[in-house]
DNA sequence: CAATATCCTGAATCGCCGTTCAGGATTACC
DNA sequence: GGTAATCCTGAACGGCGATTCAGGATATTG
């Protein structure tokens, strides 16, 4: 009630939340082999004791944390993919999505650390199952909905999903290690072009959207 | 001289190989975040201060096995391109040794755990950097070739040959994962697939070859 | 306000390896 | 054959962290 405790926030809660918070960002900036419970509980500003009081366990709080980011994506996905656009508008989106325009930006290198852990542990194995899944239906649903409405050509949409998920995969990799042929400004790009050509689509519908006046964000640095 | 020693099978120098040899199993078998000085000395039937004798530290031994890894692979590229071919028949050797059919069988997921490392290890980024490099080289080369000899269309063989470099390794991922949608079988089909598209080959002309009788090998273990 | 449950912390504890070490075997060399 | 170099080993050593713990603060409840 008093406005006594400047240290404990608010609630329990709210100190809980700050953890999670920092160990996703700990994870993101060290990984899963790097990230220290001392990490975590220094960028949450407490001890950690408390990390491991409130999730019993060093992996505990990275699962959560990382499950924590999952939902997110989900969110992203279905906010940012408009329901009732055109095919061509949607598979744009989707590109951009995924590949680094979006606001999901700069968690493949997490989903790369999920791969590796997926090699060994079946929990990772599962999320990952599940993303991609849910990313690849999502690419379906797109690629069928430009064929039945006469925008796309597509002999084989499945493997054509198949293809172009594994293809941003592959791209995403070359921008997280900061490949100077696949700089990040081309991958959207990059993608598109495959997208076009797998689809029968002229390159140029898919190419770079009318630009908008860029002026949304203040000048960066 | 004599026949002694039976554990020491023969000369130092072939303990020290064997202990390199147990190195790339162990890393592969539990990646660099699991591999433990033990566990290799284990596998190669000695101590583990020997270990360290020869390689002096655990990440030594690690980056050595990785090196002889990668050697092997610049090996059985150089080994299995015959550089008289027709550019249809190197694509077709690229697609299959860069998959599965070739003897580089199961490293792609020592490859993925080298792509995390290198998202913070400057060594890992580097020897990343040179083998995705080489591999990007010779695709170039050979679409290059292809082009010249006019059997190729392709706009871009620059972006073509990032393009189809990054669709393996993400068809790769899949793999190593054991996508069900992505079997290891279909692999292989699925980039000479793509290629074929991005080169204006009608498909049936990467397609599988005629099946070579499966004589090649002693059968292993 | 007392009693109790919840939070939170600093200071241990404890297991797990990587690495070191002192010395025993083996080999190479003269 | 003797001596120095090289190999090799089992038995410490030592540090790094995750987890535990005993108890202090804080909030909740009645």
């Amino acid at each position: 009630m008093s406005t006594r405790t400047s240290l404990a926030a608010k609630a329990p809660e709210e100190r809980r939340r700050r953890i999670l918070a920092a160990s996703v960002e700990v994870l993101k900036e060290k990984g899963f082999a790097g990230a220290r419970i001392a990490d975590i509980a220094a960028m949450a500003g407490t001890s950690p004791a408390l990390v491991v009081y409130h999730f019993t366990t060093l992996d505990g709080a990275l699962a959560e944390a990382l499950g924590s980011v999952e939902d997110d994506f989900y969110d992203d996905l279905s906010r940012a993919l408009p329901p009732k656009a055109t095919a061509v508008e949607r598979l744009r989106v989707i590109g951009e999505l995924g590949c680094d325009t979006g606001p999901a930006v700069g968690n493949w290198a997490l989903w790369m650390e999920v791969w590796v852990r997926a090699l060994r542990d079946g929990q990772a194995r599962a999320l990952r199952r599940a993303l991609d899944a849910r990313w690849r239906h999502t690419l379906r649903e797109v690629i069928d909905a430009g064929v039945a409405e006469g925008s796309f050509t597509c002999a084989d949409p499945q493997a054509t999903a198949v293809r172009l998920a594994a293809l941003m995969d592959g791209l995403a990799v070359q921008v997280a290690l900061r490949d100077p042929d696949v700089p990040e400004s081309r991958m959207t790009g990059l993608w598109l072009e495959s997208a076009a050509a797998e689809l029968g689509l002229p390159a140029h519908l898919l190419a770079k959207p009318r630009r908008r006046p860029p002026a949304k964000r203040p000048a960066p640095t």
